[in-house]
DNA sequence: CCACAAATGGAATAAACATTCTATCTTGAG
DNA sequence: CTCAAGATAGAATGTTTATTCCATTTGTGG
């Protein structure tokens, strides 16, 4: 491409860089990907910073940008910084947006707006009800733990299993409870004193998930819950517990607030482990 | 002014100009008043652009910068760089106005924010970006499916284990592919043409999940993809494809987004064949 | 498996940059 | 009118920046 008349606006580079998707070399591929995932950061930065925040080196971003027929790093930034006061100065894109949608919205969006606001009173409601004290309790116990095991059925299971997918990236020992295999309680038996377990439920609460808690408990192994009433079982055996409503649309339940609170909890022990 | 803190956004440096407005120097109040007239040019210019456009020299920006208690021209632009940034009114921004603020919260409690403020974001974006004729064709093509194959991996798995419970509870037939046995291949070659996939991945792409929806896709079997750039290989192999970018936390991807939805598909998927 | 072309990393370089310095000008009090 | 204090213009400076160049590495067609 490059002699060609470079793109004119980001629009333009967008379409550009998804035509070429295939013949792109690796690291202009990386730079396509950074370009279109942080737009802002493009327009701000210097070839520098965001050849360091993208993984490459500084010469590539300019190759990159002559890849697409400008002159150098500088004229392909234009673009970015273009967009930038484009869409601030403009509400058109967000009315029109708003327009296509308020008029002749059809039944897919309207379940899809309706999960967009019961995910964000969830997450208004996990912020406000949460107990600090608490969260800073749970994240010691879960910190001090040899291994973590994680307990979770039916709704609640994505939850743990993101977490698990997190702690290992995060180098924390971690063991998901409930198995295709069917052997949870011969994993279970392994866990000591020294170990520490989450455990999720929310109402209808699976039975195999609180009686799973309540032994371990039994056993001296530190148990952090997570659910949705008082009235949980999980709140008796649980060391620590918290109460997280999640807002529902059309009778199912968000899991918005769930996700950034299994989250939170996962980046939290993960730091504190670093840190001792 | 000068020696005193600078002011830590644009709104507050405002004020400041509009206090001094009386006793500001010509040059500077020349300044002031381009600054306040064309805040997105002094976003991106340099003093010597800048400079020239104001009708001062580049040293009469120096001066008026530290004249506020800035080190120079550069940590003044900051401020115009930011509200560019802000005024597309990120939750994650408003959260670190509110810490610098000032109350002492504990980390494990910054996280949690964070989170949230990861979550609220997302939704946003996704609200505002979601193709909505697109959405109501994936319906279409998954509603008409004889079986849903759901397809992903790693973080991506909690979506479609999510939906996997939910299609259940809804009496909507589908697999997870990803199985803990290992006989993907097998499950995908059961397939059939009167049968779709939903397929999530995001950076860094999976090599398994492109390579089994591209396998479908070229079977005759519709692939519904969701993906977080056009340059994800989905894009590719789809008949319908979303692009969804979640904000993130700590390097943390939020889910909330992806859950969301996840979850009006799937009620949306539900709900058409239920008319049907 | 080789040889050739393309792609890449990293040092070298020259331009652009923000900032400082100093001589000159402006302002206003006595 | 005089003089001192502040403000300004413009050149000088040292740093940062984008870009170029070249030695390796990587990928590919014969």
């Amino acid at each position: 491409m490059t002699g060609q008349l470079p793109p004119r606006d980001f629009e333009s580079l967008r379409a550009a860089i998804v035509e070429m998707r295939a013949t792109l070399p690796k690291r202009l591929m990386q730079v396509a990907g950074y370009a279109l995932e942080r737009p802002d950061d493009m327009a701000f930065g210097t070839t520098a910073s965001i050849a360091q925040a993208a993984q490459v080196q500084p010469s590539t971003l300019v190759r990159f940008a002559q890849h697409f027929g400008f002159d150098g790093f500088s004229g392909l930034q234009q673009l970015f910084r273009e967009r930038l006061r484009e869409r601030n100065g403009s509400y058109e894109d967000r009315l029109r947006h708003l327009e296509s949608g308020g008029t002749t919205e059809t039944e897919g969006v309207a379940i899809l707006n309706g999960f967009v606001a019961a995910g964000h009173d969830s997450l208004d409601a996990l912020a406000n009800t949460i107990d600090t004290a608490a969260l800073e309790r749970a994240i010691t116990i879960l910190a001090h733990a040899e291994t973590i095991y994680l307990i979770a059925r039916r709704r609640s299971f994505p939850i743990v299993t993101y977490m698990a997918y997190a702690f290992g990236k995060l180098k924390v020992p971690c063991r998901v409870v409930s198995t295709a295999i069917g052997n949870d309680d011969d994993l279970l038996a392994q866990a000591s004193a020294a170990d520490a377990a989450f455990a999720v439920s929310f109402s209808p609460y699976a039975a195999e998930s609180a009686a799973q808690a309540q032994a371990l408990s039994e056993r001296g192994i530190a148990v952090v819950g997570l659910t949705d009433s008082a009235l949980s079982p999980l709140a008796g055996s649980a060391a620590v517990w918290f109460e997280l409503v999640e807002a529902d649309h059309a009778g199912f339940r968000s899991l918005s607030a769930s996700m950034a609170f299994a989250m939170a909890l996962t980046v939290g022990v993960a730091e504190r482990r670093r840190q001792a």
